[in-house]
Order: C-alpha cells, then structure tokens, then sequence
DNA sequence: ATAGGGTTAG
C-alpha cells in the first residue's frame, strides 16, 4: 500500500483507500482521537484534501462528542472545501440552533461558487424553520428549484415542514400534493403540522386517507389529541392501533401517558406502565421520566419513588422530575433532601432543579430555606435566576405574608418582572387582602397577559374583598369586552379506568340523582361534625352564573360524592381539577375524610391535597 | 440527510 499517495490520487479513489495510518479514522468517538488523526493528516499533507477532510469534520460538526468550534477552524484552512463540507457544517450548526450560521455557510456556499447538492437543503431549510425565518425560507425554496432539486423527497418533505412552521399550511399542501412519491415522513408531516395550528380535522382527515399507517403516523395523530386535550379521541385511537395488530412504540407509548398524567388517570397510566415492560420497549431516559410524572402527577408518589429508584442511571431529568413531585404534593423537606442527595451523586443541578426546589419551598412555607437556596444556586452552581426563580420567591415571600420582601425583590430584579412575577405578587395580594398593592399591579398584570381570564378573576376577586364594586364591575366589563370567559371549573375522577369529568351542577350525568343524593348526605354528616359552609367564595365571585350555584354542589363535592358511591370503604378517593380548590370544598374535604374514613387526595392547579382523618397536608397553607 | 416522546414557578 501506498502509504504517502498525493491527495489527489486519493481523492480519485475514493473512500477506501486511505494510508494505513490512517485507517480507523471512522471509528473515532473522542475529540482526543480524532486530533491524533488530524496531526497525522497534517503530516501526510493531506490536511488540504476534501475528503479526508471532510470525515474528520463531519464528526468535529455532528458528533455528540465532537466540537463545532473545531470543526469551523479546520474548514478555514481548507483551500476549496467542497459541498459536503459545507452540508456538514449546516449540520453542525443546526443542531446548535445557530440558525444565522447556517444560513451564512448557505450564503458562503454560492460566493465561493461550489454547487449546493441535494443534501444541502434539507438542513438549510430546517435551519429556516427553527429560526421562523420566512423570507429567507422562500429563498431556500427557489433556489431549491433553480438547483433542480424540486423533485427530491427530503427536500420536498422538509420544505413542507418548514411551510408548516410558518403557518403556511396552504403551502405545505401544495408542496405535499406535487409530490410523486410521498413517504410515511410526508404524511406524518401534514398531520403534525395540521395538528400544530389546531386543525384537527384536517389532520385526522390526512390521517385517514394514508395508505400504509406507520407508527409514527399514528402517533402523531394521538399525539395531535392529546395536545389538544381530546383524551376520549386520543384513547379510542390507541384502542384501534391495537386492534389493528400495530406494534406499539415507545413514542405511542410516551403519548398515552401524557394523556394519563393530564386526566390523573392513574390506573391507565399504570397500564400502559406495564405495557411497556411487557412489551420490551425500551426505558430510555425520556420514557422514565414520563412514566415518573406520570405517577407524580396521578399522585402516586410511592409508585414515581419505585421506578425513579429502579433507574440504572439517574438523569438530570429524572432528578428534577421527582423533586417536583415531592414539591407538588408539599413534602417540601423531603424535596431538599433529595436535591442534596443528587448533589452527592455527583448530577449537577440546572436552573428547573432550582425552580423546583423553590417552588418546594414555598408550597411548604420554608421561608428561609427558600432564601438560601436563591442565593446557593448562583453562589456555588453559577446558576443566574431567571424569571421563573424571582416567581417561585415572589410567590414563597407572598404565600407566607412578607408582601413587603416580595413587592422589593421584585423591583430589584435586574430585568423587567414578566406577567408570572407579578401574577404570583398579585395572588399574594389576594391572599393576604393587600388592596393598595394588588391595585397598583393588577393593570400592569393584565396589560401583560391580556388573554388569560384568570388574572381578571384575581383582580376582580381583590376588589370585591374590599367592596369595590365598581371596580369589580370594570374588571369585568374589560374581561368580557375583550370576549374572555372565566374558565370553568371541573373535577375528573377515574374508576375502572374510565375518567368522569364533573362540573358544578351539573347534571349530565347519568346517575346524577344519586350523585346529588350522596353529596346531601356527605355534606349532612360533616354538618354534624361542625362544618360550616365557608361562602366567601360565593360572595366574591365574579361570574353570575356560577354565584347562583349553590356552593354545595361545586364540581369537587360530585367528584368525591361519585367516588364515595363507587369505591369500597378504605379505597383512596383521587380526584383532579382545573382550577383550584376553594376554600369551602377544601374545609368540607377535610370533614369528609375523617367522616368516612377516607383518603381522599385532591390534585389542584397547583399541587396536591392529601386529606387524611380531617387534616390535608397542605396544613391549609396554599 | 427528512416525521413522532420527558423534567420548568403562579
């Protein structure tokens, strides 16, 4: 073998005949290796030649261990990279998101006049999409077809998801319905992108006249479902893949839990769970972070503890997963331990771990706890807060009644507070009947977020506290000149795997008779016991409709009434809102707990209520 | 080389 061949002949020759010093350049995995090579390159005096060059790059570029740093450094010194370079260098800087990068090398491309090839669009126009940069999207697209590329499938395939992403769906189709060979990536790609902008129809209109469904077709069809929070949909098709003799993905997979853990449905969540296991697929980082949420969130702890603990290696994810877990249902001590725990095993925290351990704090009142991770997380992990910290403190000072420390942190921050600071400050307001402070930042809070309903009702709720009626009145009159409705309460609770969803008064049920019948029950018992009903929440409400129903029938008491009725004595009654809990359900929660001998765990907007022999483990303090 | 999944305060 010729082992000091010019570069030149080895060009001519192609891949296969390097020096054989050289051999083993592919199966490089370390940055260390592959720069043993390069100097070898260097020395061979090949360093100037496209194809050898342009594998060292293309690791340098898209490797996991590679160095995109590097990779642009060695393509300086090449004399006449060719289009593969260029195509791996867009890689490269796509998958860093470096969007002006990419588009630059695009343009460095026709300057130094080589031919963008076939390869080079799908990421060039990828680059446009993640950057939403329209204008030169439309560029990349002609000069997609003045190249001749027109008829190529990833070009095609990516020019739709790129239209998509614009919001051109219009566009997207017609890219689609030239096409002469459409894949499954083709279909899937209009369902997904129909789905993103809510046309659901449309999407599931495309998802029926595919010819040979994949399973990545139709989970981005039950995905589209679940996202947008059509549960029964997103079920039923699950059902039919199944029947259809379909094999099961982890991606389906991943999206029937999300579908679980946004109903609180536990024992689904624990089906697909065992699924899972059965079925082999395998439990890669993402899918166990799933399936803990899941059981967080469906508010089984233990079960989210079993899995995490059984993890072979624990991810910055799964880490932060679990300690909002703990937050979420109020173990703020345990949630710190935890944290300390992963600092131990060595998992560097990140800014959510921060967020979490924050929020921890503050459902728990652990107010100087609280204090000293703010400072620890940028102190001794170089972790600047952002906005969503100064919200967790803002809230932790608020709950606990220091409006003062909260009102000042937020006109220290070193940036403009967002709609979520100030929304948490103004809930404290609300809370703790702080008129003149609420007053002075409900209009900014809205001004902010001026589509969420939910800072209208905060606001207005304030002003009722303090019996400004008429400002009550312009809160509202503002809420629904803008064409806002308050968004209406319910309680799901799951039995036998089948999710009801209830709403205060509601009747559509079919055993509401005996529904109701069980909720005058309850409610006679606690009576007994010294419950009075807490009607503030009646008082204050804004929303005429919903003042006249009587507060006995809220959406929470039929849930529980229903799951009293349903479940055998001694079986945890677990329920999910929307909203969250007010405070007379909460009271009458605590009664029925102990007047039943029931736990019955409660999973607000916010968090979860444990009620336990006439206590919750809120401690009331939410 | 292109499609589908996870953790984030109120």
């Amino acid at each position: 073998m010729a082992s000091l061949a010019p570069a030149s002949v080895l060009a001519a020759q192609a891949s296969l005949c390097y020096p054989k010093s050289l051999e083993g350049l592919e199966k490089c995995s370390t940055m260390a290796e592959i720069k043993q090579f390069h100097s070898q390159i260097i020395r061979l005096g090949l360093s100037s030649d496209n194809d050898v060059m342009g594998r060292v790059i293309k690791f340098c570029a898209v490797a996991e261990s590679g160095d995109l740093r590097y990779a642009h450094k060695m393509f300086e010194k090449m004399p006449h990279p060719d289009a593969f370079i260029y195509n791996t260098l867009i890689r490269g800087y796509l998958q860093c998101h470096l969007i002006r990068e990419c588009i630059l090398l695009y343009l460095q491309i026709l300057q130094d006049s080589v031919t963008p090839n076939k390869f080079t669009f799908p990421s060039l126009l990828r680059a446009c999409s993640i950057g939403n940069k329209i204008d030169e999207g439309r560029q990349a697209h002609a000069h997609l077809v003045k190249f001749g590329f027109e008829n190529d499938g990833f070009s095609q395939n990516n020019l739709m998801y790129m239209y998509a992403s614009f919001h051109s769906l219009q566009e997207a189709r017609r890219v689609f319905d030239n096409m002469s060979q459409k894949d499954a990536v083709s279909w899937t790609t209009l369902i997904s992108g129909y789905s993103q902008w809510g046309f659901l129809d449309d999407a599931h209109e495309v998802f029926r006249s595919m010819p040979e469904k994949t399973s990545a077709s139709w989970n981005a069809m039950i995905a589209a479902y679940v996202q947008h929070n059509f549960f029964q949909e997103a079920f039923s098709l699950f059902d039919e893949m199944r029947t259809e003799k379909i094999e099961l993905d982890k991606f389906v997979a991943a999206s029937m839990l999300s579908a679980c853990t946004a109903l609180g449905a536990l024992e689904q969540g624990r089906w697909i769970h065992g699924y899972i296991s059965k079925s082999g697929i395998e439990f890669d980082a993402k899918l166990s972070t799933t399936i803990i949420d899941m059981y967080c969130k469906c508010g089984s702890l233990e079960k989210a503890f079993e899995v995490f603990n059984g993890l072979p290696s624990k991810g910055i994810s799964s880490w932060n997963c679990m300690i909002g877990g703990l937050a979420m249902h109020g173990r703020g001590n345990a949630a710190i331990e935890l944290f300390k725990k992963m600092e131990k095993q060595m998992a560097a925290p990140d800014d959510i771990t921060f967020v979490n351990v924050l929020s921890a704090c503050a459902h728990s009142g652990l107010v100087e706890e609280g204090r000293y991770y703010f400072r620890y997380m940028a102190e001794f992990h170089g972790i600047e807060p952002k906005s969503e910290h100064f919200g967790c403190m803002v809230d932790l000072f608020g709950r606990a009644g220091l409006l003062e420390e909260a009102r000042k942190l937020v006109d220290e921050m070193p940036f403009e507070p967002d709609a979520g600071v100030l929304g948490a400050l103004l809930g404290a307001c609300k809370v703790h009947g702080d008129i003149e402070l609420g007053d002075s930042i409900g209009e900014r809070v809205i001004e902010l977020d001026p589509n969420n309903s939910g800072r209208y009702v905060i606001l207005a709720n304030l002003y009722a506290r303090a019996g400004r009626w008429d400002d009550v009145a312009k809160t509202r009159k503002l809420m629904n000149d803008r064409g806002l409705k308050k968004t209406p309460g319910f309680s799901m609770i799951e039995l036998e795997g089948i999710v009801s969803k209830f709403i205060a008064g509601g009747m559509a049920h079919p055993e509401a008779k005996e529904i109701y019948a069980m909720v005058d029950e309850m409610l006679e018992q606690i009576k007994k016991m010294g419950y009075v009903p807490d009607t503030d929440c009646v008082l204050y409400d804004i929303d005429e409709d919903e003042k006249e129903l009587p507060l006995r029938y809220h959406s929470e008491k039929l849930a529980i009434a229903f799951g009293l009725i349903k479940t055998r004595r001694g079986e945890t009654i677990r329920i999910s809102k929307n909203l969250r809990v007010c405070k007379d359900c909460h009271h009458a929660s605590k009664f029925i707990s102990k007047a039943f001998d029931r736990e019955i765990i409660v999973r607000d907007r916010n968090r979860f209520h444990h009620f336990r022999n006439g206590e919750c483990s809120c401690d009331d303090y939410w």
